[in-house]
DNA sequence: GATATCCCCTAACAATGTTAGAGACCTCGA
DNA sequence: TCGAGGTCTCTAACATTGTTAGGGGATATC
């Protein structure tokens, strides 16, 4: 009962940890989304508590709220930070194709890399960080090149941006224990006359993620190269 | 402070709401599901707590757990639920693009009458409900039909997929006050020299959505048929 | 040396998902 | 008719969460 903060209203002045003992101050707003995405990393985005966050950071939870205004932002700048590690430098080949591939293929290695981040635009707001955006303008940037102008090029970008999250939203949100799988591949098997495709074609066992997501980009930039050359 | 839930305790016996007055008992798991879809389309994801969901059907929270495991199993459930209203029976015409054009469509206005539902796969699990797997039966049979097989019908089913989710969730996400927008647009082009095509292109302003979803899934299927008649 | 500012602290709050366990009601066999 | 068992909802409580109020120490500024 209540047995787990009673302690630390007793704990004496002296061992109390001392303000950082030296230079830089224990809290600041990159230290704090430093240790946001380490959180997420490490323990899953269920798991990213300001009270833990607080913790990793040799602080306690409220302190955090000088720096940061909500959770959300903490997750904002998250996600926008892990685009930090791209390059800005949009490739120019004279391949379109390739320079776009280029860029999404660094999208997905990031979120890949950072299973939690995929969701997290659905979940609460797409990213607008500076990062993010920089990788935005890049794309787009390709792709102005390449010769969509307008709604054409709007409609690319988005399709685009869908198919690197989705892919990775739903390849992370999937990976599933093996055991998981063999009861549902065994479920759907059982069920096969309702499922018959699917129980023929093996739908979510296949763990072919990365061949996925090739091949469904393929289709998507064939499509867009059929409107380049076309009109 | 805390004064919203001292009469019930208090609460004589003649005023308890009799177990429903006949017939039909109070709780079920359909009437629980229905209510869940109706506090989600009402009040949106955040604010489908248990207790406002008890409450809707007469009830407190906890009676809840005879029914349900878990509350990501009344979300599951909901979601599962909406994809119900849906045809079982795929259009079977000469023309495969209209067929699994007819099916997409379908999953997306079912999307953006519940505009909760985008998210929640990425959330927490990919929906396997009945209903469900029902409608990705059908795509992928009309998919098989149209002659896709082996690993070139499965990416082709998941882009399908994520360009359905991916699109309704971020537009649902992005569903910014007009204020907002306006905020954003004067931000991004007052640093238009960090983001020149975004700014020209009116990165996030434009908002046809239905536009952008109609396009980018005909870059799509343009890619896929190109894909059939080839080798 | 006083004052203000910055930054972290303790204490507490309301809200949430969930569990433990009591008891009302119904069914059914003896 | 009685009682046992099952079905379902209740009250009570818990730990955990995000967040706020406000105290107070350090540091800079005059």
């Amino acid at each position: 009962m209540g047995s787990q903060m009673k302690n630390d209203g007793v704990r004496s002045v002296w061992l109390r940890p001392r303000r950082a003992s030296r230079g830089e101050p224990p809290l600041s707003l990159s230290r704090i989304v430093d240790a946001a995405v380490a959180v997420l990393d490490e323990e899953g985005i269920e798991r990213l508590t300001m009270r833990r966050l607080a913790e990793r950071l040799g602080v306690v939870a409220p302190s955090l709220y000088w720096h940061v205004e909500t959770k959300h932002d903490v997750v904002d700048l998250a996600v926008d930070a892990i685009f930090g590690d791209l390059t800005l430098e949009a490739e120019r080949t004279s391949h379109w194709r390739k320079d776009v591939t280029a860029v999404l293929y660094g999208w997905r290695s990031v979120l890949l890399r950072h299973p939690w981040a995929a969701a997290v635009p659905a979940r609460q707001r797409p990213s607008v960080g500076p990062n993010f955006l920089a990788q935005m303008e890049i794309l787009q940037a390709t792709l102005a090149r390449a010769g969509f102008t307008g709604t054409a090029l709007s409609a690319a970008t988005w399709a685009l941006y869908n198919h690197v999250m989705g892919s990775a939203s739903t390849e992370t949100a999937l990976h599933i224990t093996d055991e998981e799988r063999r009861v549902g591949q065994e479920k759907l098997r059982s069920e096969s006359d309702r499922y018959p495709t699917l129980a023929a074609q093996g739908y979510l066992y296949d763990d072919d993620w990365d061949g996925a997501f090739a091949t469904g980009l393929d289709y998507l930039l064939d499509g867009l190269e059929a409107q380049l050359t076309r009109p």
